[in-house]
DNA sequence: CTGAAAGCGCTAACAG
DNA sequence: CTGTTAGCGCTTTCAG
């Protein structure tokens, strides 16, 4: 009575079940899974059996007639990463709200990775996918995904070419805003940092892997641009992951021709900024200026504190999240995409560049 | 040729391979398992047919036969808090490496969340579960799991009543250290914050939810004790994230008895510690001394730098995974449970208690 | 409303 | 080495 069953003995099914309720398989099916119709008196008989026996229905067994497995593929570069951490948590809100499980696969924003996840995802049979795609050239696994026809929806990242529902913000907005903030203090050489991997220097009209990283570089160099100065795409420095954040930062500033300010692409390229700046004495903002993208918590609580571009990252998650829903549940084609906007909040580590 | 499939037609299975390459289902099946014996002929033509046709393997029926799903149940408080991110981080990437995905779930530290999450993982059929429990009272799923014969670790809180696998930190050993050095430099009166929830005052001897944090209460107090404070007890304040952690730190830096030095149980607590006494204009070390459990990226940035209390947080997921995977395998019973070590590391904010 | 029977896609004996 | 025959546990016609 108590304890039902403890060893590793055969798990009890419904036709257990049904024997024990004196019923036919498919009633006790019917009962159970709540589908069809049953009597008042059946269907007590069967759920007083279930209950007896310990009953636990077989998730996989019913996904395997249903063909769907109430379960989503997610795929992010790190859940680590507090961005990350915070889409996926809007994710999980939302889909979980909709009885829906996640399986949570990093790809270390690489492509072979991600293909590899979702290709397993694809067999478990997931009935959807969220994904942050680690390249927006190699875009195998994705079609992959469409080809099994499966519904995704890509967050964080557009991909224009294949044409996907897509959740992302305004990163034009916010890099534009932050870049003339720095230009109206009176900054003429300003470097932009992100670890996404690109081959050699960055030139004008080059692609890079991440659309949001490649909006932000537009709206970077256009705003530098605006202003008059030349060949803006000097300033822009990538594979800060592979090269080092510090090397970078170092580089930037001991140059011939120094930068003044920095614009950091993610909060933890903007922790190692911050950290390296100080690292070489130099103070903030008197010194140097910095604006870091995303509001992570610590920006608030430095010595000064940072002004960054605050996008809402949950929120990023759980619309993504909402799109797909929409799709599994068959909402009619045509993609989509929403962009929610980003905002610049001024702290303390913009001003003016120090004379020389 | 190139587009295999795009539509939602039906999927290609075993069969319709086996049937272009003229072979038996079973034979396919063999070859494309590679399990049994084929020979290289037949191997060759299943697994051209196999890919000609754009065949996918269902790891649902597999599942159903085999009765292993290769995924494991991972259940955290919030995947938002570092702590669980980083410790996620390293399940997901020993599991990965064995082959396993992992279904995640936020319980956010409520008993309720964390059943209902376990019966659907059970009904999942997930090979194993790791989970961080919200309760150690309430061991109603945890004890659902053990009856239906799945293997589980309890990541960061142990429960000894419930006797089961568990990957902790020497957490006693950290409290006593940071507890120390704060009496060392003079401080008296020492207030620990803990987000855990507890009914009323903590009292000596009460039992609470996390045995993490129920093991550096102890080392705490009795750190105090042995320093001759009396009814050290007084000095722990817990429920903070219902209370809120400004207001708590607020009522033990404004009570007639002032508390001179934090210990925070988290770097979330430490966080929002740091930045309240920052608003009510005191400085750190000078008025107050805090040091904060998890070496978190922030507390090196901070003017001063954090004293911290470091765990192994990537290496105590993936110590809890390679665990579970044993168990899995079908390691021999007993209850095994791995203490991680912690250490103090020493950076600026800890003074002398100033005189009054 | 209920039962019988077929089948989801795959693995697992068991013969040849 | 290969084919045949059963299932895994559940849903789903199709009759009654």
């Amino acid at each position: 009575m108590a304890t039902d069953s403890d060893g590793g003995r055969r798990e009890v099914t419904v036709s257990d079940v049904a024997r024990a309720a004196r019923v036919s398989k498919a009633t006790a099916a019917r009962a159970l899974g709540s589908y069809g119709a049953v009597s008042d008196d059946v269907r007590g008989r069967v759920q007083h059996a279930a209950e007896v026996l310990g009953y636990r229905p077989n998730a996989l067994a019913k996904s395997m007639n249903t063909g769907k497995s109430n379960t989503i593929g997610v795929i992010i570069g790190d859940i680590e990463n507090p961005f990350f951490a915070q889409a996926t948590r809007g994710v999980s809100d939302v889909v979980r709200a909709a009885g829906f499980d996640l399986i949570l696969s990093n790809s270390d924003e690489e492509a072979d990775a991600e293909s590899a996840a979702i290709d397993v995802l694809l067999d478990k049979r997931v009935d959807g996918f969220i994904v942050s795609p680690a390249s927006s050239f190699e875009t195998q696994s994705l079609q992959t995904v469409r080809s099994a026809g499966r519904p995704i929806v890509l967050l964080d990242r557009s991909n224009d070419a294949l044409g996907a529902d897509t959740v992302i913000a305004d990163n034009r907005f916010g890099a534009v805003a932050a870049t003339r903030m720095l230009l109206d203090a009176g900054h003429r050489r300003i470097a932009f940092l992100s670890t996404i991997a690109h081959d050699g220097p960055f030139a004008a009209g080059e692609v890079v892997g991440s659309s949001s990283v490649a909006d932000r570089i537009a709206g970077f160099t256009e705003s530098l641009a605006e202003a008059g100065i030349e060949q803006p795409e000097n300033f822009v420095r990538l594979n800060a992951r592979r090269d080092g954040i510090d090397v970078l930062t170092r580089q930037a500033l001991q140059g011939e021709e120094p930068v003044t300010a920095f614009l950091a692409s993610d909060s933890l390229v903007g922790l190692a900024i911050f950290r390296t700046i100080r690292d070489l004495g130099l103070s903030i903002p008197g010194d140097v200026s910095l604006i870091v993208f995303d509001d992570a918590d610590w920006t608030s609580i430095t010595s000064p504190p940072i002004t960054v571009v605050s996008q809402p990252i949950y929120e990023l998650g759980a619309e993504a999240a909402r799109m797909l829903l929409a799709r599994i549940a068959g909402a009619p084609a045509g993609w989509q995409r929403k962009v929610l906007s980003q905002k610049l909040i001024e702290r303390g580590s913009v001003a003016p560049p120090r004379e020389r």
